[in-house]
DNA sequence: CACACACCCTGTTTGC
DNA sequence: TGCAAACAGGGTGTGT
């Protein structure tokens, strides 16, 4: 479930679940699905099973949790998850019979519940697990969003978003830890993705920087997790409708004021979002326990092609674009020359 | 270095 | 009904 809405429910609905969750069994059903994993599926076995369970953890679309091995490892391991375009993470119980297209399960000992299995669910197998090392980030300051609950859902999570820089967790039981819990370390593979629009450590000036200084389509530009991550086709063309900016209005032609109003759309279209629990077409996206998110009835743009735009009834447009669509209001969004 | 594109896959839906 | 094509919210590697 592809963008960051949809890991962050995921991500929110396995921390009280994961953490201090002791591994009990692991099965690679399908190896392709270990792609991202550097050695063999032995290894990735081996090292899981006996070891506990930190945290969840989200940067962008990235999902991981640091991971303590039964053998001592030198520096943290964390087992990454990322769900390409069609990973799911379900929370089954032991004896549940094995979802279909189910390509690796892991049994563990929660704290909070018990012995539960946690079932990686993935039709296209575009997304992969790994277990990965670990390196500091580059500015000192938490790794991604680690709250026991999700991000946005209240003022409690906001306000642990904006104090957590640098709690780490140090229960083991998952039941008080701390709810701000940052970890300042990333899996190598993550390294290199940039923070998202609603991470504390997000610098929205060099950001904006960096996009004027491209010499591509905005949209592209968006879709480019190296400069900002989490955003995907679904709510680039949400919040390029929401600032009125034409999908392939040249990034080196917007001024800054036109790339904080785009800025701030995105952040409330993820928000907004989170707030709804995600969205979902069909049994594709669903949180751990299988259900649906409502975002999909709060569509401008997204798929309405036909529809009439919510501000001046055009009808929306779809276009091709790097072998999707893009979709967006022909009125409201033209490309500008300032 | 920055950019554009091909490619990795399978299941469901759509159209003839 | 049956079959083929179109479609799907991702990242990465490669070539320019």
């Amino acid at each position: 479930m592809p963008e960051l809405p949809e890991v962050e429910v995921v991500r929110a609905g396995l921390h009280p679940v994961v953490a201090g969750a002791v591994v009990t069994a692991v099965d690679v059903l399908d190896q392709r699905s270990l792609k991202r994993h550097r050695g063999p599926s032995d290894d990735f076995v081996d090292r899981l099973v006996g070891g506990t369970i930190d945290s969840a953890v989200r940067r962008g679309k990235f999902l991981w949790f640091p991971f303590e091995p039964a053998e001592p490892h030198e520096q943290p391991l964390a087992l990454v998850a990322h769900l390409g375009m069609s990973g799911q993470v379900l929370l089954r119980s032991r004896d549940a019979e094995p979802d279909r297209l189910m390509r690796i399960r892991l049994e563990v000992e929660s704290p909070s519940l018990g012995p539960v299995r946690l079932a990686f669910v993935d039709q296209r197998i575009f997304g992969s697990m790994a277990l990965d090392e670990t390196v500091p980030t580059l500015d000192g300051r938490a790794a991604g969003f680690a709250g026991p609950r999700l991000l946005g859902s209240d003022a409690d999570a906001e306000a642990a978003v904006e104090a957590g820089t640098d709690a780490r967790p140090t229960t083991t039981d998952g039941t008080d830890a701390d709810p701000a819990a940052w970890v300042r370390r990333v899996p190598q593979q993550v390294s290199h993705i940039a923070r998202d629009p609603l991470d504390p450590a997000f610098d929205e000036p060099r950001v904006i920087t960096r996009l004027l200084a491209r010499r591509t389509g905005v949209k592209r530009a968006l879709l480019d997790q190296g400069l900002l991550s989490g955003v995907g086709n679904i709510y680039a063309d949400e919040s390029l409708w929401a600032a009125r900016v034409h999908p392939e209005q040249p990034t080196e032609s917007l001024s800054r004021a036109r790339a904080r109003v785009l800025l701030a759309e995105v952040r409330v279209v993820l928000l907004k979002a989170l707030g709804e629990g995600g969205t979902s077409f069909d049994a594709q996206y669903v949180n751990v326990n299988g259900q649906s998110g409502y975002f999909s009835h709060s569509l401008a743009a997204y798929g309405q092609q036909g529809r009439p735009c919510p501000r001046c009834g055009t009808p929306i447009v779809r276009e091709a674009f790097m072998n999707r669509s893009s979709h967006f209001c022909p009125r409201c969004q033209r490309v500008r020359t300032r």
